[in-house]
RNA sequence: GGAUGUGUAGCUCAGCUUGGUUAGAGCAUUUGCCUGACAAGCAAAAGGUCAGAGGUUCAAAUCCUCUCACAUCCACCA
């Protein structure tokens, strides 16, 4: 037996670990075919990884998600499923092209337009291969068992082109527009941006007054307004102004609606007309409509009609018609308006006014709405599809809540943008080439001829549309897209099990992804989609570059091990719901690792032992072997039924009882007095299958030193004895005899010896006896059950386990014990001889507690006993446990009364 | 404006889907221990009207309604 260390190591083994399952093949689907009866046959389990981006390296959000899917990949590949964690990288067009920009501008100090288009994509898809080569080594240090020969990039050209096919195929089925609609502009990035890139920042602004003069009105004469006023945050776009709208209830405004005012500064004659849209208790009532610059006034301008001035550009600089704003930024022109309003005394009053301003979710620049011409996704068909889908359980969401939230965003779901004027991401498959009759210069769309498909079509002059994706389009796609990309995977896999995602996924991805998936394949992407939480730092903060309280996976993996990070980032944590770390609990999971080791080195140091697989009735010997194999399969039992029902967390923590509260505290102790080498081999045997999705490099270590053959990543999943899938006992011959053989000594160990020893020591620390100082006793209790402690060993273990009892007699008549001090056990009497070291003040206290803590509790008991309600309404099976409860506790109550009276 | 989540021990959180044991864990605290694997440990203890109010029920931390507090998301913001 190799000699094992007293601390367990983690960043000794764990990469050699991960080398020895990389090479074994098995993180492979096809191999491991032993697992099963008949390889062709098996199930199967599949999760497509979700791609990181591919221009960084793996934060604390990455490691949380990729420990959840790798914790259900092992559950199932232990339960014998062909089994496909298929990992890789996105390109994430507009995120990387931020990225890679400002590590030209500080590190050769240019800029992608000096670099040019075509230079800029090599070097940034040079920058995303080497990005992820380091991210991939940063996964496996987490410990992911992902099928590594079926990486896959968005933008391998297998992958793009399912994902470019879906695009033809939808341009063929009509679902595809290209149109000259309101968007999102971010004047930085230089693109269209969709409805979820862009966040709202709550901003203090100003809410501008401004009168604009009625046409023909007459300024010496009262009843006729002279002005009408309206209230803007942004007095620029006055410039572009085409109309001024009014409630058509608003009664104030009556007479003024058909009627024309002048739009100062510009002097051009607009129209005053009636829109439902506008609220009349906002402002004055009255808004100035600049269709090209506001999404509401672009409706408003469509619906009526009006023209749309483009008096911003794509720089966020006034345009030509602009007047002599033209070339002023938009702050500079909001100036030179407002001055120039003051002179002409047009400025009625500035209000202080709380908005939220549009800012981009990438590099947090002001969105300018613009007109402009991009391509559109009509959804309306779509996300039908999609709904229903989740309607009819196609797709089961954990946690469920989230269900209805996507529901209800699907239905809100407008047209979706895709076409972004970013460099870094795959063009359109669409070609153009002016029309025969055209001059080449100067063209616009109507004269030109358009061909979409994945090659440009033959003849010359071809020139491909320069718009690139928008980075959801392929990733949307990527379940479907990466199974296509690999033999039959599609067929075997599709649709697949489970996607796990972030929570802050589930607009931008999940919803894309149920979507695309169900148009390209028919099918939903997959049957269950989990989410997680967001992982917070401990005062529950986001964790951001800029606040610097970041926390680094490998950092941490480098402290305290890679399954110690593990277990923080999935335990005290329910699907979906957030959840905070700090180092502090990822050290509490550090020593719970060092247990199981502990535990381990003590059992692997035994004479004889070794790792059991099957156990048999017989090799029970002792009332602790029934107890802890009845305990251990209760536990394997609850586990599976957690794990079905996505509670990981829960599933860890009772197992993290079980080996620490009673496999390490209570059969390891009394298995040193006790020996029986084969229980305690079956127990570690079970243990290391059961904690290996959780932590798996050190289980698999421990199983290495237990030398055993076969790794323990491909071993099979526990099997309850006792227990089947109703909660019941198996009708079926050997599961009921496990049963009988079991229960007994499961009863003894959990109401008798457990709290008889508990009741000694608390005895013991209570009246301060000295450790060294051993004590007698006498155990009383009616003859049968006596002679029971004496048959079944438990008086040795009481005398042995830290207990200091030296001597132990039985059944005394109390009136002849003085000076002794008494406890109530089960259906035992204990009495502890302390000759005269009893604090009589103290324990009379203590009984006197203890006595109405008891009536209490026997009060509540007995009156819900004789209410007939309850009697008559609740199961039997209620009734009678808490019976027993009742005429156990009255016992108790009895005797502890009788050792008050002796006391005083 | 709409939606969702959260509120349980000093702190961080489980448990609630499917109501039934005197409500659990980790950290922190008090006390005693280097006891045969573990001081990253062992043992004993203290600490909670499960946010508040009402309801359903024989029975509520758990189901329903309302209120309060906090958080997040969506929409609007002229």
């Amino acid at each position: 037996m190799k000699e094992l260390p007293k601390i367990y190591e983690p960043q000794k083994v764990e990469s050699e670990i991960y080398a020895r399952w990389e090479a074994s093949g098995f993180f492979q689907p096809e191999a491991g075919q032993h697992l099963a009866d008949n390889p062709d046959t098996r199930e199967t389990y599949c999760n497509i990884l979700p791609p990181p981006n591919a221009n960084g390296e793996l934060h604390i959000g990455h490691a949380s998600g990729y420990t959840v899917m790798d914790i259900f990949g092992r559950y199932n590949r232990m339960n014998g499923k062909k089994t496909l964690l298929l990992p890789g990288k996105d390109h994430a067009g507009i995120q990387t092209q931020v990225v890679f920009e400002k590590k030209l501008q500080t590190e050769l100090g240019i800029t992608r337009q000096e670099l040019g288009r075509q230079e800029f994509y090599k070097k940034t898809y040079a920058f995303c291969l080497d990005r992820a080569n380091y991210m991939r080594s940063q996964e496996k240090k987490i410990g992911i068992s992902a099928d590594w020969s079926r990486e896959k990039f968005t933008l391998d050209p297998d992958v793009l082109s399912s994902a470019l096919q879906t695009f033809v195929k939808m341009h063929e089925d009509g679902l595809i527009y290209k149109g000259k609609r309101i968007i999102n502009w971010c004047p930085r990035c230089g693109t269209a941006l969709s409805d979820v890139e862009v966040l709202h920042k709550d901003t203090p602004g100003k809410l501008y007054l401004i009168k604009y003069p009625l046409e023909n009105s007459d300024s010496t004469q009262g009843g006729l307004k002279e002005f009408i006023t309206v209230a803007t945050t942004r007095p620029e776009t006055m410039l572009g102004d085409t109309a001024i709208a009014v409630s058509p209830k608003d009664e104030r405004f009556k007479t003024l609606v058909g009627k024309n005012a002048i739009l100062p500064l510009q002097n051009t004659i607009i129209p005053i007309i009636a829109d439902h849209r506008i609220d009349l208790a906002f402002g004055t009532g009255a808004v100035k409509i600049t269709p090209a610059h506001d999404p509401l006034d672009w409706e408003i301008g469509r619906d009526h009609n009006l023209a749309e001035i483009q008096i911003i550009d794509e720089k966020a600089l006034i345009t030509e018609f602009g007047g002599k704003y033209a070339g002023m930024t938009t702050h500079e022109a909001r100036e030179a308006v407002v001055k120039d309003l003051e002179k002409l005394n047009l400025l009625e009053k500035i209000e202080d006014l709380a908005h939220s301003v549009s800012i981009c979710e990438r590099c947090k620049t002001t969105i300018e709405p613009l007109t402009s011409k991009q391509w559109f996704i009509d959804v309306q068909t779509l996300k039908q599809k999609a709904i229903t889908a989740i309607e009819n359980g196609e797709i089961e969401i954990f946690p469920n809540n989230f269900k209805k939230i996507l529901i209800d965003w699907f239905g809100n779901m407008r047209d979706w943008c895709i076409s972004r004027q970013i460099w870094w991401g795959p063009q359109f498959p669409v070609w153009y080439r002016p029309k025969a009759d055209q001059p080449r210069a100067g063209c616009t769309d109507d004269d030109m001829e358009m061909y979409v498909g994945l090659t440009p079509p033959e003849g010359a002059g071809w020139v491909q549309d320069e718009n690139t994706f928008d980075t959801w389009f392929t990733s949307g796609q990527w379940v479907h897209t990466t199974l296509q990309a690999h033999g039959d995977d599609f067929k075997t896999f599709y649709p697949t099990d489970m996607m796990i995602t972030g929570r802050d996924l589930l607009f931008f991805w999940a919803s894309k992804m149920i979507m695309m998936s169900l148009y390209a394949t028919g099918k939903v992407p997959f049957k269950n989609l989990f989410f997680t939480g967001l992982v917070l730092d401990k005062e529950g903060h986001k964790f951001s570059k800029s606040r610097g309280n970041g926390i680094d996976p490998l950092t941490m993996i480098d402290k305290f091990g890679a399954d110690a990070l593990r277990m923080s980032l999935i335990m005290d944590s329910a699907p979906g719901q957030d959840s905070r770390l700090y180092e502090e609990k990822i050290e509490t999971f550090r020593n719970f690792a060092n247990k199981l080791w502990n535990i381990s080195r003590y059992c692997l140091t035994q004479e004889g032992f070794e790792l059991v697989e099957e156990i048999s009735n017989e090799d029970l010997k002792t009332e602790s072997d029934s107890w802890i194999i009845r305990k251990l399969d209760e536990n394997i039992f609850e586990i599976n039924k957690l794990f079905e029902r996505k509670q990981i967390a829960v599933a860890a923590d009772i197992l993290k009882t079980f080996t620490w509260n009673d496999f390490a505290d209570w059969y390891l102790e009394i298995n040193k007095i006790e020996k029986n080498q084969k229980v305690l081999g079956y127990v570690l045997d079970k243990l290391l299958r059961l904690w290996h999705p959780f932590m798996p490099f050190i289980t698999e270590q421990i199983w290495t030193l237990a030398q055993q053959e076969k790794m323990l990543m491909i071993s099979s999943w526990p099997k309850t004895l006792i227990w089947n899938e109703n909660n019941e006992v198996n009708p079926n011959k050997e599961n009921s005899q496990w049963n009988e053989v079991t229960i007994r000594g499961y009863n003894v160990i959990e109401s008798n010896l457990k709290p008889m020893i508990t009741a000694l020591r608390n005895i013991r620390a209570e009246n301060k006896i000295e450790s060294n100082k051993k004590i007698r006793i006498v155990i009383n209790g009616n003859i049968n059950a006596v002679q029971e402690i004496e048959k079944t060993n438990q008086a040795e273990i009481i005398m042995s386990l830290r207990t200091g009892v030296e001597f132990i007699s039985y059944n005394q008549p109390e009136a002849g014990l003085k000076n002794m001090l008494k406890r109530t056990v089960g259906t035992y009497t204990l009495l502890v001889d302390l000759t005269g070291a009893i604090d009589t003040e103290k324990e009379t206290a203590k009984a006197e507690k203890e006595i109405a803590n008891l009536e209490n509790f026997i009060a509540g008991l007995s009156g819900r006993l004789s209410n007939q309600e309850f009697v008559s309404k609740a199961p039997t099976q209620v009734i009678n446990q808490q019976k027993e409860t009742l005429t156990k506790k009255q016992a108790e109550l009895a005797e502890l009364k009788k050792h008050l009276a002796s006391l005083t």
